[in-house]
RNA sequence: GUGGGCGUAGCUCAACUGGUAGAGCGCUUGACUGUGGCUCAAGUCGUUGGGGGUUCAAGUCCCCUCGCUCACCCCA
């Protein structure tokens, strides 16, 4: 075996490829029922556009993107997420918002490789951009919770608001106060995060930190009157929707460029990496980018966690199979192309093998029926049509044929 | 970046406390020169991931390395 797929990438095997095909298409099917359209970016982008956006401190940004200089120089990066792309795109063909778009693809990090972690990965995104109401935060949330239901994946949805900057700022030197005060008693891990991820404390699974989780601030209880006021009308409207959500103070997401409500869909049977659907608020975003300020709010799909939740397979249909004895291929070939105008699947069997070989060939893949074309039938207009399940044939005509095929 | 588990035939896996590598599946051919699957017969299957060490002897023990995998960190 001389070469090795690089690590934390992956085949999709032709069985595994039509699960995949499946799935995508029923998820375009509901966004589209939604109103969302397809954009289709690039999958490199120059530097600057993830560092601007997702942030200079964030794991990903210092330590997880594929950046390479091109020959001209440029600093180039895979995409390790959607929504910069996205937003890029919307503001350099100046769409007209609001605007709902979609996008499916391969986003790269470089990170140690799990389950339902790899180095590319596949998501599929929405972006509602132009609507700053909770109204938009709601649709958005419902498409994930359409989504999860349509696929009877037993999730849970975690929400939270990690306000607006004016809001965030005190927060954060509050929770650090305390997590500071309370520095001795807490894990290293924690002891770590304060400085550089204090919401992260909230996530912690050691014992030692468990009870100060109860008495530390949470942010929802320190949102400005306009950002709490959009929580609480979110949480109203995913209440009307019938949606049940659990609040989660120390949810926060990965990336610098959110805003006000940040919501997960985590399935806790996935282990490690449970997150199928991430996504929140990102006003400030555009603006950031040079456009007008534009409010919006998204979340991104994980594909290959999600299906590691749905085995199903799919039946391919069953192929028919032309085998032919002493090479009448020109009669093999016409019928082939028959056929195949009638949408069929058929393969020619090699007249180079005996049909002995070309049968076991047509039992290989599978195949319904075979068309064995030989001399002698084909004397009488003939041909020999096997029902490859129960092992009968009989001889008929080439109308007789596709009458019955079809 | 850190820690755990695992690497034996194309695949799934055996090989007691070190004794010179095996089974099933698959694949090829034949029984059936114009008929697949089922059966039977024969054949094909290995630098035991790689390197070094201990030993009379290493798949087995020790060290290094590579790969896979799970978890932490972090994230979809």
């Amino acid at each position: 075996m001389r070469y090795h797929r690089v690590k934390g990438t992956k085949d999709l095997l032709p069985e595994e490829a039509s699960t995949w095909r499946w799935f995508e298409t029923e998820i375009r099917q509901i966004l589209e029922l939604y109103g969302y359209q397809e954009i289709r970016t690039p999958v490199f982008e120059n530097t600057e556009l993830f560092i601007r956006s997702i942030g200079e401190t964030t794991d990903i940004v210092e330590k997880e993107m594929y950046t390479f200089k091109d020959k001209g120089g440029r600093s180039l990066t895979l995409r390790p997420e959607g929504t910069a792309p996205v937003m890029r795109a919307l503001i350099e063909n100046n769409l007209k918002t609001p605007i709902r778009l979609y996008y499916y693809g391969g986003m790269y990090r470089r990170e140690r490789p799990q389950k339902g972690r790899l180095r590319e990965f596949f998501q599929i995104g929405i972006e509602y951009v132009g609507n700053p109401s909770p109204f938009a935060d709601r649709e958005v949330i419902e498409i994930g919770h359409r989504i999860v239901t349509h696929f009877k994946i037993d999730c849970q949805l975690l929400i939270n608001s990690i306000g607006c900057p004016d809001c965030r700022r005190p927060y954060y030197s509050r929770l650090n106060t305390f997590l500071e005060k309370h520095r001795d008693d807490l894990c290293p891990d924690c002891r770590r995060r304060i400085i550089k991820n204090p919401m992260r404390f909230f996530d912690c699974k050691e014992e030692r930190c468990q009870p100060f989780k109860r008495e530390a601030p949470k942010i929802i209880e320190h949102l400005c009157s306009a950002c709490s006021e959009h929580y609480h009308k979110l949480k109203g409207y995913l209440e009307k929707s019938a949606i049940p959500y659990t609040e989660h103070p120390g949810l926060a997401r990965g990336l610098d460029y959110y805003t006000r409500t940040v919501f997960e869909f985590v399935v806790p049977e996935l282990g490690g990496q449970n997150t199928i659907i991430g996504g929140g608020r990102y006003d400030l975003l555009i603006e950031l980018f040079g456009g007008n300020p534009t409010p919006a709010v998204g979340f991104a799909l994980g594909i290959d966690r999600t299906l590691l939740l749905i085995k199903k397979r799919i039946e391919p249909p069953r192929p028919i199979f032309i085998a032919q004895i002493g090479g009448l291929y020109q009669e093999a070939r016409s019928l082939q192309l028959e056929l195949h105008g009638k949408g069929k699947t058929v393969i020619l069997g090699d007249p180079e093998m005996s049909l002995k070989k070309q049968l076991r060939q047509a039992d290989r893949l599978n195949c319904g029926w075979a068309i064995m074309i030989g001399s002698e039938e084909l004397k009488k207009g003939k041909y020999i049509l096997r029902d490859m399940v129960s092992g009968e044939q009989r001889e008929y005509t080439g109308k007789e044929i596709i009458a019955r095929l079809t």
